[in-house]
RNA sequence: GGAGGGUUCGUCUAGCAGGACAGGACACCACCCUUUCAAGGUGGAUACACGGGUUCGAUCCCCGUACCCUUCACCA
């Protein structure tokens, strides 16, 4: 439960005023059945290259574009400032017969200026982090966190950091900054500034700022904002047992219990001097102001009112010399210059007591933005580790494998997952640029991202969502590219075949399939011999199909097969229909076995396709193997 | 329990400043297309948590109730 309850923990932050997103118009295309279509010579391409960028050039950057994050330089590049206009959103949707449904964007004409309520206005130097604690493998919770942090900063031409919040020695989990490290990577979401990249306000691991903490927590014992307490941990949970039993709701060190506590507030200032050079242990305190509204306006939520009297004496220098995230968080965030703090929800209870820092501080605060909780699908609660494990599906972006009890946790990426899919539907999780486009790259979700529409309640995780979007992406993967790795896929299970041949089966194939791996079930595309053979299923289904009366058709057919000179799908049909015809046989009585013969499966692409692919020898060899395995019965 | 947050179809959501048959997508069920399976097309079913107000009129504004979630460490 521990895992658990962690996972969606480690999150980030921050966020600005973005603004309403105006009418979606769609304009100078042809609107059919609300859908605007595009010139149809273009529609593929527009589709390919501006959507989803699939296309073989595209294809060539995209890694690169991805480790950058770069390229929002795009979104200012599309400002087609011809028409002074107010910023325009195409709702580009395929019609064309097998990809009609799926609604996607185009990159909008312009980006314009957008103004929005609640939003704060963004400055030029938009400055957000992405502040995970390396405690295990990054969950798609927090991967969530740091694509809105990205998508923000992008938006508004800032920066997006990384830092890695490592203050609690006792948990530190080896492997867990790589996996961070490659887990963003993976999507896309590459942080300007990081451990390993560096930047102007490193370092960027806490474990390495240790030394500039203390000064922080002493400036505030001298301003009289915190104070030293050497309660032992025994004294403190006998404090609480003896609040609970008066009681208390919720014992707390606070402005009351404080008073009857051992700290500098209570004890005289030379014993406190004495225990601080005998070297006691003792950890430094906020001093929470007694009777004080505190309040802060949530970039997605609005006003949030806290009375100090519910915010305790947190602790903000622990005992072994490091500081509590609390501090650690609040005087990085301002030493980085971070201009809006977007994080997890969780985080929500403990922003007044960072309020209260910044104020005991002198600083300006940054804006604060708590995204929704990412739900488990069934049930209530946030999603952890374990309702993957129980409901089938990855809840982290790669595979992990826990050093210590070696236990297994499966990725999207290792599944067979496009990374953009992954990020695609995770954006959509509680946000939404309003029309109902939903497939859309990276520029386009920067492009659209805005912090006021990111909802407040919690959304329930979908598996099957994600796959449909997997579905979308691989079928606008070009080709070639899906022909290599079928190829690939096929060597790796003992099969050889080239690259061409596997494309032209890439290219049946993909039409059901929502995984690379799912057009392995076409493998027979690629073997030789009678997919009969050992084949326990189709010779059950054979079974139930074979009929000799079909036997006419299928010699006739094995007949005009041979003499075929033009070996197409057409030509093959029309020798098919023509021999249906001459022996009075009804295609029902044939097509069947057909497949059954040439394919060992009743499920596929069309057999005239396959035929084609497979070639003249191959099938009649199949066709009359086939033909011998059913005399055998009758 | 205290504090805070949340609550539109099964799910993600739209609904821009009270007046629409409450829209879309995923999933589901039909039907169409089809040699099969997909894909695609068409149609269907299902939602404003509840109760009061305010109003000519509330999904939308106000109050209350219910339920859910998060959080209460020398963890982040």
């Amino acid at each position: 439960m521990q895992a658990g309850a962690d996972d969606q923990r480690k999150s980030n932050e921050p966020d600005p005023p973005d603004v309403g997103v105006q009418p979606v118009g769609n304009v100078h295309l042809p609107q059919v059945r609300g859908h605007v279509l595009l010139a149809a010579g273009e529609r593929h391409d527009v589709v390919h290259t501006q959507d989803l960028r699939h296309d073989e050039q595209q294809d060539a950057e995209e890694e690169e574009e991805g480790a950058h994050g770069g390229k929002l330089a795009s979104k200012a590049g599309s400002a087609s400032s011809s028409h002074a206009e107010p910023p325009l959103r195409r709702v580009v949707r395929r019609t064309t017969r097998s990809y009609s449904r799926a609604t996607f964007a185009s990159p909008s004409p312009m980006l314009g200026l957008r103004t929005g309520k609640g939003s704060t206005e963004p400055s030029m130097s938009v400055r957000v982090r992405f502040a995970p604690s390396p405690t295990g493998p990054l969950h798609m919770g927090g991967v969530r966190t740091a694509l809105y942090n990205y998508l923000f900063a992008r938006r508004h031409g800032g920066q997006f950091l990384l830092r890695i919040e490592d203050t609690d020695q006792a948990r530190f989990v080896p492997g867990a900054e790589d996996y961070i490290r490659e887990a963003l990577d993976w999507c896309g979401l590459t942080p300007d500034e990081s451990p390993w990249k560096g930047g102007p306000d490193g370092p960027y691991r806490q474990s390495e700022r240790k030394a500039m903490y203390r000064q922080y927590a002493d400036q505030l014992i001298a301003a009289d904002k915190a104070y030293y307490a050497f309660d032992t941990p025994e004294e403190l949970e006998a404090m609480r047992e003896r609040l609970k039993a008066a009681g208390v709701a919720a014992p707390a060190y606070n402005a009351v219990t404080r008073e009857h506590m051992k700290n500098s507030l209570t004890l005289s200032a030379d014993e406190v001097k004495e225990r601080l050079a005998r070297g006691d242990e003792y950890v430094i305190r906020l001093k929470v102001p007694r009777h004080q509204e505190v309040r802060f306006e949530d970039v997605i939520r609005g006003w949030v009112v806290v009375h100090s009297s519910n915010i305790d004496d947190k602790v903000l220098f622990k005992s072994d010399g490091m500081p509590t995230y609390h501090l650690a968080n609040i005087v990085d965030d301002h030493l980085m210059r971070i201009t809006h703090v977007i994080r997890g929800e969780e985080w929500l209870p403990s922003a007044p007591l960072h309020v209260l820092l910044y104020e005991a501080f002198g600083w300006e605060r940054p804006a604060f933005a708590h995204l929704p909780l990412i739900l488990k699908p069934d049930g209530n609660g946030k999603l952890s580790k374990r309702d993957g494990d129980r409901l089938g599906f990855p809840v982290f972006p790669l595979n992990w494998q826990d050093p210590t009890s070696g236990e297994q946790s499966s990725g999207y990426r290792e599944r067979g997952y496009y990374p953009e899919a992954f990020v695609n539907m995770l954006a959509l999780l509680g946000w939404n640029p309003g029309g109902d486009v939903e497939v859309m790259s990276m520029d386009q979700l920067v492009e659209y991202f805005d912090l006021a529409r990111v909802h407040k309640g919690g959304a329930k995780f979908d598996p099957e969502k994600t796959k449909w979007f997997n579905q979308q992406y691989l079928r606008h993967r070009p080709d070639a590219e899906l022909g290599a790795q079928l190829q690939a896929k096929l060597t790796a299970s003992g099969i050889d075949t080239t690259v061409e041949r596997a494309t032209a089966a890439a290219v049946l194939l993909k039409e059901r399939a929502t995984f690379v791996d799912d057009m392995l079930e076409g493998r027979y595309l690629f073997t030789e011999g009678s997919p009969l053979i050992g084949n326990a299923d189709a010779n059950a289904e054979l079974k139930k199909r074979w009929k000799p009366e079909a036997t006419p058709a299928l010699e006739a057919f094995i007949e005009r097969l041979e003499a075929l000179v033009d070996w197409t799908p057409a030509a093959l049909e029309a020798t098919f229909t023509e021999v249906l015809q001459a022996t009075g046989t009804k295609i029902g009585q044939v097509m069947p076995l057909y497949r059954l013969f040439v394919a060992g499966r009743m499920q596929g692409p069309g057999m005239f396709d396959v035929s084609a692919l497979l070639g003249r020898d191959e099938v009649i060899a199949r066709f009359k193997a086939g033909l011998e395995h059913c005399r055998a019965w009758a």
